[in-house]
DNA sequence: TTTT
DNA sequence: TTTT
């Protein structure tokens, strides 16, 4: 029904960015979010989040975000269930993004990340190998499926 | 820094209450959250999302809440880490409720949660088994750490 | 930069909805939000906060949503500026919905209000008399300034 | 029932502390919070919005924002009213902080203002010339009723 | 009344 | 697996 998640924190890395099948881009990171156990003192603890971005948003962030960076995520909470190797089922949560917010820097150079141009379909798109991570995107939220053929397990990013 | 969940959705089960060894009530329950994908017709998604509730919320939560029942979360994602019994690291996502809306029933009863009375430290506790779950508090963060002397595994309510 | 309100409450009176020059709907109504005094016990206290929605939104809503239907609001906060009839300067606040929720009545009619249908751009829109209200918007955002020729103060639906 | 708000954005001016009668701090200041069109190009529009922090948080708020730093704002939205000097209603919006979160600066003073020490009640409280503004706070949400004895019109610091 |  |  509703859904809705605000975080500020420092990236752990520098933002990976993918792109489906279909070509629809993906970026993904982890937001290092302090916290603050009211009340008791010298205390620190931090939730290590993951965060997905997809489309114009994502390759925005994968050119202007890095490591150690501060930023401020406007999105909803998934959480995704996939099997891994060994046949069990594995349940993974992650903000998917809605805004982006680039907190550090300057004033003007990507500040933002909502409602910007771009939009090219990328071509001659990176084929990393495949890491030990979940297989994140089986379904592709803004794949047009008409146009989708051939979408086969091995062909994913992750 | 700033990390702030807002949920709406239904339970998929009634709550379950339990106590730290401290004596803290804990309770926890999931919320189904409906999706929608805009745009696209007729998909409906499910996001199964748990929630923690402490201390006097934790005693309501249970007494007024049943499986089925709209409930609004507001609260913080925390994800926490431990060893499963084949000794991997799991990672666990959670939404600690900071206040708890019972948004279905008549208009006075139970409607809201916060900053209410009760708080009598129970008695007479449940020790259900334990389940297959993680084991979800070795750290309460509402013990006063000075009289809480022997916290055994054995002990821990999950 | 980032700007996020969500409001859960109840409708003071059925929403009203009217029609820019350039045919766009906007639906308005105010919530009654009760605020719950942290500690200090028998304390109920409301905030009356008045909610913009727009486009195919605002027509679900002033189908669904009448007086006393509870209702959840995720948009932003806005600050209107504008000049009333004495000559000051009156600042306004209000909610921009970006999706409102149904929380009161059956399972499936109306439930939802984001990614619909409907869009049909509305003939025979009412004429209301103006009231003594704020002249509510003299910049449609939805407008498309091209095709939109006349504007004239008399023909503003507020 | 739910009210939520959270803002980023920059301090138009130094924020302003102040004291009710019964010693509590208040901190008020506005903040400008950059909007974006999406889909249109080019137009910059900002929301200009009262922010409210009480108690220690006041002092820290007093001590560490200063004029164009960014800060990141969670709270309620609060609807007040007030009779004017010509007898009129005057509605004001503001958000009621409870937590300020300074985004700009180094990395350890006063980076966050939930939870912390301080609180020493004030002496020699300042007493600021009654400005045009609205008489913010006639009633103190953190007095002592028992104790506050005297509250005259004259005496608020509004 | 307004910030970068 | 983790950021300042």
């Amino acid at each position: 029904m509703l859904n809705r998640v605000i975080l500020i924190g420092r990236l752990t890395a520098d933002p990976e960015l993918r792109y489906t099948n279909s070509g629809t881009a993906v970026a993904s990171f982890t937001l290092a979010v302090d916290r603050m156990r009211s009340g008791q003192t010298g205390e620190r603890q931090t939730d290590f989040i993951n965060i997905v971005v997809w489309q114009k948003q994502a390759e925005i962030v994968a050119q202007y975000l890095q490591k150690g960076r501060l930023a401020a995520v406007d999105g909803r909470l998934q959480i995704r269930t996939y099997d891994n190797r060994e046949g069990q089922k594995v349940r993974v949560a992650e903000v998917v993004a809605e805004t982006v917010r680039f907190l550090d820097r300057g004033s003007d150079t990507g500040q933002s990340t909502a409602g910007f141009g771009g939009g090219t379909t990328p071509m001659n798109r990176p084929r990393p190998d495949r890491s030990s991570a979940p297989p994140l995107y089986e379904d592709d939220p803004f794949a047009d499926d008409s146009q989708t053929i051939d979408i086969s397990e091995d062909d994913l990013p992750f």
